[in-house]
RNA sequence: GUGGGUGUAGUUCAGUUGGUUAGAACGCCAGAUUGUGGCUCUGGAGGCCGUGAGUUCGAGUCUCAUCAUCCACCCCA
């Protein structure tokens, strides 16, 4: 038969079984913002390319080489979204949404899309839940979104998730900050690995992270950035943990988290597992408070966090918790002949009516056949109607967990009787 | 973009130093039971052995290329 063709690299299938979770999930997800009095905001999947390249950072390895962008018919430069905080910013400003009460609270489940290589926990077409936070710059609105995500596991119930938590300052002292690495770095350069002698360049910060034992080694006497800060930021910092500590919020100051993503400041944080294969951060956000500006708005600062939902099932599922079951239909008509089939159709949307699951025989099938397929597809009872029931009124209920049946009357049997 | 692993039935996988007609389990369909699922038994359908070239009398098996997929680097959720 061989198909024509399979799923686009990096793309998967949620197929039913998968999707109950997802869809369960995703109600956790809506109901715990709702509790913390955060809105749903759904923006475009696509956006003009400049809202990334301006938002996200235009010398970044996402909007350098991982973007999905292509001229539309008219000339125009598109990019579908690479992550979703660019685009809500771009939202919340074109539509005044800071005259609506600030802070503004917001939440997404989006598909989101990189031209990567796939691996374990990463995808091409991924899936975000994010929310975003604008307008709010005491340390509270930090403590806020980090308890929000912290609720967001508890509540799940996934163990084993490490908070880390850094300050990579302001824009001013971050780039004094920059500056003394650089000059650390100069005279160990060929000591570095060959990555890390380019991000000397690039991101000298990006070095601290880095997974090789010379350069780990050369890093432990590295000025730190919390060192470094000034006193604004401090202050914003401790108070963040102060907070975080008030909440009984448990989290490891870790200064070699900085993030990817240019519009980051101040706070950032991770929430990261080991039980996921390489790609250990679940959720990860931070304060970008010049970002409005970035996009051409008003002084707004925001803050917001983005969690992988791909990761997150992958966790729930190490760790054998499912969130959602798949349940088959509370009942199933079978049918013999013509006649039979007419009245399990009007049986069905009767008992549909008053809420129950119902599904019929639709492929004229052996009784046999039906009954099977009852069972494979989880049906909880079944009813089976043929001449003798039609000419009766009456037919057999039959309990598929223990085989039990009782007489009922296909005219008066109600929906409660099959969904109890 | 770089490195490594793996491509055989719908799925998970066997397949000997290269040797006749490529196997198992599960799943699917049917029968045993002409109107009652699961358990059991019997039978059946289903394979360009990823693709293309090469070596050989002979390739699922060896070589090369290519594609796909998984994992890791990089980066990020």
């Amino acid at each position: 038969m061989a198909l024509i063709t399979s799923s686009p690299k990096g793309t998967a299938d949620i197929l039913p079984g998968e999707s109950q979770k997802w869809a369960a999930l995703e109600a956790a997800l809506r109901n715990i913002c709702e509790r913390y009095g955060f809105e749903e905001i759904r923006t475009p999947v696509f956006e003009h390319t400049e809202v990334f390249a301006r938002g996200v950072g235009d010398t970044t390895d996402v909007v350098t080489k991982e973007m999905y962008t292509f001229t539309d018919k008219g000339g125009r430069s598109v990019t579908l979204r690479p992550e979703g905080t660019a685009g809500v910013v771009r939202s919340f400003l074109e539509n005044g949404l800071f005259n609506e009460g600030l802070p503004a609270s917001l939440f997404y489940l989006i598909g989101c899309y990189r031209y990567e290589r796939p691996q374990k926990g990463r995808l091409r077409e991924f899936h975000q839940f994010g929310v975003e936070m604008f307008g709010a710059t005491d340390p509270s609105a930090d403590a806020t979104v980090i308890s929000l995500a912290d609720r967001i596991f508890r509540e799940t119930g996934v163990k084993g998730i490490e908070l880390r938590l850094n300050s990579i300052g302001c824009k001013d002292c971050r780039g004094v900050y920059r500056d003394k690495l650089k000059a650390f770095f100069e005279d160990k350069k060929d000591k570095l690995c060959p990555t890390c002698r380019t991000r000397l360049e690039t991101n000298p910060m990006r070095i601290l992270d880095c997974k090789d034992p010379g350069c780990q080694a050369l890093c432990g006497d590295a000025p730190v950035i919390l060192d470094s800060i000034c006193d604004d930021c401090r202050e914003h910092f401790e108070g963040v943990r102060g907070h975080l500590d008030a909440l009984g919020i448990k989290y490891t100051v870790d200064p070699r988290i900085v993030r990817g993503l240019d519009y980051y400041c101040r706070t950032v944080f991770e929430f990261v597992s080991s039980d996921i294969g390489a790609q250990g951060t679940v959720c990860g956000g931070g304060r970008y408070d010049g970002m409005t500006e970035q996009l051409g708005g008003g002084d707004y600062p925001g803050l917001g966090l983005a969690m992988g939902l791909e990761r997150f099932l992958l966790l729930l599922e190490a760790q054998g918790i499912s969130p959602g079951e798949r349940k088959g239909p509370d009942l199933f008509i079978a049918s013999m002949g013509e006649a039979a089939r007419r009245e399990a159709l009007k049986l069905a949307e009767r008992l549909r009516d008053g809420g129950a699951s119902v599904t019929v025989d639709l492929m004229a099938k052996s009784l046999k056949a039906q009954m099977k397929y009852a069972g494979k597809t989880g049906a909880r009872y079944v009813i089976v109607l043929g001449d003798g029931e039609l000419e009766s009124g009456a037919a057999k209920l039959k309990k598929m967990a223990d085989g039990s049946e009782r007489d009922v009357t296909i005219e008066t049997l109600a929906a409660g009787e099959v969904t109890k």
